[in-house]
This record gives C-alpha cells, structure tokens and sequence, in this order.
RNA sequence: CGCGGGGUGGAGCAGCUGGCAGCUCGUCGGGCUCAUAACCCGAAGGUCACAGGUUCAAAUCCUGUCCCCGCAA
C-alpha cells in the first residue's frame, strides 16, 4: 500500500512515529516550510521533518498547495492514502482526490464537536467531561468529513491542554494504526457522516484570548489556566505586572467584592475574588522570572490585600 | 545579527549614582499558645553565574563567555 503522510507539529510527529514502527513507514511526507521562530529567529524545522529526516523519508515542504505547479510534483506520484494530522495547510480538491481510498484527517475532537483549529483548548474551556480522537475522510470543508471511527478520551480536573494533548496523541496513534490495518485487509473505509446541527466550533487562540477576565466565575477562569497550559498561559496584571498563571483551585465564596481584589496572599496560595467563587493561584509566573508556587512568589513580592488584578 | 528582562545563603527579592553583603520566607536550637497563613529569642548558611580589565577599594563601572526567562514571529 503506497502511503503518504501530511502534518507540522508535535502530535502529528507522535503519530508519524507510531505508523513506523507499526510498519506503515509513509513513502514520503509533507509538511509545512521551516519556519523562523523561538529566540533570535532560527530557522526550525518542523517535528515532523525531524522526524522523517531521521528516518530518512523524502519530505516535501510546499508552500502552499493551491497552486497547479505546487501540485505538480506530488500528482506525479502514484499513492492509495494520505494521512494528515494537523498538516496546518488546506488541501484543495486535486489533493483531496489524489490518494485512492482518499485523505484520512486525525483530529483531536469527537466530530462534530468542535471542529477547527484548537480543538483541545476549547473542550476543556467548555468544561466537556470527554473528548476524543476522530478518524475521518477528508473533504472540502472545515473537519466535516465522514467519520470512520472515534475513540473516547475522558478529560481529568487537572487536565491541561498539555496533558490532554499528549493523551490524545496516544489514543490518535493506536486508532491511526487500526484504521490502516483495516483498510488494508478489508481494502475500504466506510464512514458516517456527521450530524451538522450538532457541530461547534473550535477557533484557533490568540494571545488575547488567554488574558484572564476577572468577571467570570471561578470556575471558568481555572479551566481556562488549564486551557492555556503550556501556551500561550493565561495572563493578567498584578500592580501594573504581567503575571501568567499556571495553576490554581476554586474555593467557594461569597459575591460581593469587585472581581479582581486580592482578598489573601499567604502561603497556601493567592485568593482572588472573582464573578463568583474566589480563585486560589497556586503556581505562577512573574515577567522575566521562572515558574514558581505561590509561596516562593510571595517570598519575594508584598502583595497586601485589597489590591486588584486585572 | 528581531526586541527586552534576569543570574546575589535552600526559595523569592533588594542593593548596582563604587567603601565591612541585606530583606522576607524556609532550615536548625530554645521559648510561648486551647489555637493559627501564628508569635518571641537565638543560630547556621553566600568565592554576589564565569573569565579578564579599571581602581587604594568592584555585587556595583568596562569587555568577553555561559545559562535562564518574556515579547515578537
């Protein structure tokens, strides 16, 4: 079976990892052009490209695929099936149907819920109790093919995008696997469509979106520290000072005190009134400083009730 | 050569217009309290990231190196 593989970052990395060693070792691999990032702009190569580069497997970096002559070079090829994991480029219609048994999406969701960009963050935004791996045949919209097959994730109270991204990946490489093996002893994927009435979307997060408002409950300020967790951190201003909160607890309260007074600092933690409920940060980041408890941050910082974040 | 902040006892920070290294917390010993995010008394613990330079004198000024972090992309 002539297989190609199609993604950028880390989960889709886990997942090429997962296919080698399970013997679907793709015939070449796209994914997205390096890219000048991190401190001093360095020129990154994906994880992807990493990986494929360490197992010496023909890597293609276009641009874009709108056009013919990006095209071009991949349509020459013979191939029975692409597997794309957050590839980060939309694949026109000539890529859709270039593969025989067609394009095989991996997304990080129980379609069609949250469809989209982010699918991860927004689940535990929401407070969704599960989540999921959906395995689908690609078409021309947004994450609204037919689906193949899903695999449940149950969402943890502590979960962090981080943790639950590293779930996913896992339950993502042993679906992948499956549904490949299915198709290559039953030489054909029937899939479900997906109910549209019932699809929500998950759009990609801007930095803005992870600066904390003060004026929701406790409740959803910490899901969305757990949502932002590892980026981009949700954030708020401390006396005037960026702060990026990493952990914290809801504490029951009483409604009342302007949201964002700082209600106690003490070891324990930092108390935050908010909409409803109070919010105890338990681990932080000042700006320019390391992650650190709430202890360590108070050693260093007088930080007297009263005062406001926001 | 994208922009910027920082490395000072175990933790977090101040000192940086050169002149005996300081604060809060923790640790250890003692005391007090029905009790605490407690309180009181005492103690240990630092070649101020590293290497050069300027100076009578450098944590502090100059040069280089290493490491950490934020922004931007």
């Amino acid at each position: 079976m002539r297989l190609a593989f199609a993604g950028t970052p880390d989960f889709a990395a886990t997942i090429l990892s997962a296919l080698i060693d399970n013997g679907f070792t793709p015939e070449f691999v796209l994914t997205q052009p390096d890219r000048a990032q991190g401190r001093g702009l360095k020129l990154t190569a994906s994880p992807v490209k990493q990986l494929a580069s360490a197992h010496t497997i023909p890597i293609f970096q276009p641009p874009t695929l709108k056009t013919a002559d990006a095209r071009a070079p991949l349509l020459a090829q013979p191939l029975d099936v692409l597997v794309v994991a957050a590839y980060g480029l939309i694949l026109p219609p000539p890529i859709l149907e270039w593969p025989r048994f067609g394009c095989l999406n991996v997304h990080a969701s129980l379609l069609p819920r949250w469809r989209g960009a982010a699918p991860i963050q927004h689940a535990i935004l929401a407070g969704d109790a599960q989540t999921g791996i959906t395995l689908m045949q690609m078409d021309a919209g947004l994450d609204t093919g037919a689906m193949i097959a899903t695999r449940e994730v149950p969402i943890r109270p502590d979960d962090t995008a981080g943790s639950l991204h590293d779930a996913l990946a896992a339950t993502g490489v042993t679906l992948a696997v499956d549904v490949l093996r299915q198709l290559k002893n039953e030489g054909a994927l029937p899939g479900v469509p997906q109910d549209g009435a019932l699809a929500t979307y998950a759009g990609k997060i801007e930095k803005a979106h992870a600066r904390i408002d003060w004026a929701q409950d406790a409740a959803a300020i910490e899901r969305a520290i757990r949502a932002f967790n590892p980026v981009p951190g949700a954030h708020t201003l401390l006396r005037g000072s960026p702060l990026k909160l990493w952990r914290a607890a809801v504490l029951p309260g009483m409604d009342g005190a302007i949201p964002g007074t700082v209600l106690a600092a003490h070891p324990q933690g930092i108390d935050i009134a908010c909409r409803s409920g109070i919010l105890r940060i338990l681990e932080l980041q000042p700006a320019g400083g390391k992650r650190q408890t709430a202890a360590a941050f108070l050693a260093g910082h007088s930080l007297p009730p009263g005062c406001q974040a926001g």
